[in-house]
RNA sequence: GCGGAUGUAGCUCAGUUGGUUAGAGCGCCGGCCUGUCACGCCGGAGGUCGCGGGUUCGAGUCCCGUCAUUCGCGCCA
């Protein structure tokens, strides 16, 4: 007989009766009758109910020790009697009647209960992590995450892609997020910087002809986290040779959809082609470039309603400046009084003066609100009607620059829908985000800069790039959202270098300065590069939607605190002085603010 | 760097307008119990009410400061 076991605990049935079985596991649950235990004993597998009586050698040691502690244990497995039948358990038509214990290990008092799943202290479960990871949903979140990315690898490679893997040690880039930084001992103050992602290695790929690259690839951002935001995380990291935006769509299209319905347990998930929202639209209808699209609310641009009308303070909003607007965000089902001022005070909550609003009562014609009152009956009527909105229904009104207010106008948006219960959240809505502007004012540096990614094929190409106002230039980059998550970035990239040159002249970057800092890339281009591009979905995130978690901890086994510390190995620790000076590094006494 | 929320037993929480010895459930320890599956019953231990200061005859409760935790903003091409 094995040493430890000839079944796991979720494995026997009723077909099993009579067997001569050796299990192993966690004592989950323990009841002791006195003269009669029932343990719940539990592996990765399920559980599987013992019963020691009081004749069976290790009766006594059973009673005594704690839950949690890990026990083998010899028996015969025997059918249960019809009122005892457990129909919760996949086990629970049959017991194992032990002959024989041996314990394994024995557990000490428990800091967190593994039995039961009430909410405990994050910084109690990530400093008993183990404990924590023995429990159900935490344990079924880490085992879908394994499950998920087989299925990405699988589904990558039947699309025809390989994976290749790309240096963890690599160079410090200049833009976009901080870096980590690895002091290297062999070249005195010197470092290597851990990959934010392996944006460049993959080009490098393409133009060493290897056509479909993926990678499970992990990424280091020194920047503050958030519930869905750790400073290392895992992407799907994808770039194809050859191809027009529509080609990387139609690639990753069937791995996305595919991969939540196949573990989105039958919620709907958005059938491909994804709609594609362009970024402006996303803006002016959502009030953000990751809406979630399952919300139906769309917003308007009302201006001309207000424009020299009766409601003066619009009014004048409007005349002051040209480039000022109304919106309206249309609140089906919010027409009373008492929702309007909850949404108005929210409003002010959130350090805004307030949200005027409109709401058309039930009551034949009625309608509420300052609004209403000055801008006429008529007019009232017509806005209603523009809208799409009944009696019962409400709108509220943000005035000002659209570039200043669209975010505040989005989480009114979002507010009224989850408020107004508009939201479907049984089911998975994708959205391609499309035509990201290329560059962006910079009000800090009071220059032209990148928006996003500095590698992205500007619409247009050279012509657009010398021809247009660099603020209406669009670029080929590319978002994918899920009820309103930003999952996954991509790009056609720029893989001309004259272009590159030419966009990095448009944000004030001299062509030294980009020899200098992605010379190794552009030299690359100069030896015949196929046109290429790609995206990258994060791992975390998919799986933390498809397990219905609101935070990435919940579907990463060790993960990191909100201070980006690990509280199990305390990292990150002081290193010896020996270390430091084999790096060649002298610490600065902390500075004291 | 900034803002909100929270901080009472190992854990989850209650604690009234400021008033005697700060409670409950789970867990832990001891006892009883042969059909439970959140087993049940009896008993027990366990507290710097985050910390410091203030108001008061009296503070878990009110005020100020501070620390910690947590969520968010900035940041994240």
């Amino acid at each position: 007989m094995h040493a430890y076991r000839t079944h796991t605990c979720g494995q026997l049935r009723a077909a099993d009766t009579g067997a001569a079985v050796r299990l192993s596991g966690w004592i989950h649950r323990k009841r002791d009758h006195g003269g009669l235990v029932f343990v719940d004993l539990r592996d990765h597998y399920g559980l599987t109910q013992l019963v020691i009586g009081p004749t069976t050698p290790g009766f006594d040691l059973i009673e005594r020790i704690r839950t949690e502690s890990v026990i083998r244990v010899d028996g015969a497995v025997v059918a249960r009697s019809s009122d005892t039948i457990n129909p919760g358990l996949p086990t629970g038509e049959v017991e194992i009647h032990v002959t024989g214990v041996e314990v394994l290990s024995e557990a000490a008092e428990l800091p967190l209960p593994v039995f039961g799943e009430p909410d405990y202290p994050e910084e109690l479960r990530l400093k008993h992590r183990y404990l924590d990871l023995r429990r159900e949903t935490l344990h079924r979140n880490i085992v879908l995450r394994s499950k998920v990315i087989h299925s990405i690898r699988h589904r990558m490679v039947g699309q025809g892609f390989l994976e290749y893997q790309t240096p963890i040690l690599t160079a410090s880039s200049p833009e976009g997020a901080r870096d980590f930084l690895v002091p290297s001992r062999l070249h005195p103050s010197k470092f290597y910087a851990l990959p934010q992602a392996p944006q460049q290695f993959k080009q490098l790929l393409m133009v060493s002809g290897f056509d479909r690259y993926f990678q499970i690839a992990p990424c280091f951002r020194d920047e503050d986290l958030r519930a869905d935001r750790s400073l290392e995380f895992y992407q799907l990291d994808v770039e194809m040779s050859f191809v027009t935006q529509e080609d990387v769509f139609a690639a990753i299209e069937p791995v996305m959809h595919g991969v939540f319905e196949e573990f989105a347990a039958g919620k709907p998930v958005t059938p491909y082609p994804f709609p594609r929202i362009a970024y402006a639209d996303a803006i002016a209808w959502y009030g953000s470039d990751k809406p979630d699209t399952r919300n139906p609310i769309r917003m308007a641009d009302v201006s001309e309603s207000f424009r020299g009308g009766g409601f003066g303070l619009f009014a004048r909003i409007l005349d002051a400046d040209a480039k000022n607007a109304v919106w309206a965000v249309p609140a089906p089902g919010g027409g009373s009084r008492a929702f309007c001022d909850r949404m108005n005070s929210w409003a002010q909550g959130e350090g805004q003066p307030g949200l005027g609003y409109i709401f058309w009562s039930e009551d034949q014609g009625g309608w509420g609100g300052p609004i209403a009152k000055n801008l006429g009956a008529d007019q009232t009527q017509t806005l209603m009607e523009a809208l799409g909105l009944k009696a019962g229904d409400a709108a509220f009104f943000v005035a000002g620059d659209p570039k200043v207010f669209y975010r505040f106008a989005g989480s009114a948006r979002t507010r009224v829908g989850t408020e107004l219960k508009l939201i479907d959240e049984n089911r998975f809505e994708f959205c391609w985000i499309v035509d990201f502007p290329m560059f962006e004012w910079s009000e800090e540096e009071k220059k032209v800069d990148f928006s996003h990614n500095p590698f992205s094929m500007p619409q247009g190409g050279m012509e657009a790039l010398q021809t247009q106002d660099p603020l209406s230039i669009l670029a080929y980059q590319y978002d994918i959202v899920c009820n309103g998550y930003e999952l996954c970035s991509g790009a056609i990239r720029n893989h001309k270098p004259e272009i590159m040159l030419k966009a990095f002249d448009i944000a004030g970057y001299g062509a030294n300065v980009v020899e200098e800092q992605f010379g190794g890339m552009l030299n690359a281009f100069r030896y015949g590069a196929p046109p290429h591009g790609g995206l990258a979905p994060g791992i975390d995130r998919i799986v933390m939607l498809l397990a219905g978690q609101t935070a990435i901890r919940e579907v990463i086994a060790f993960p990191l605190n909100q201070q980006g510390q690990d509280l199990l190995m305390s990292a990150p620790s002081e290193v010896s002085e020996k270390q430091l000076k084999e790096l060649h590094i002298r610490l600065a006494p902390p500075i004291k603010g």
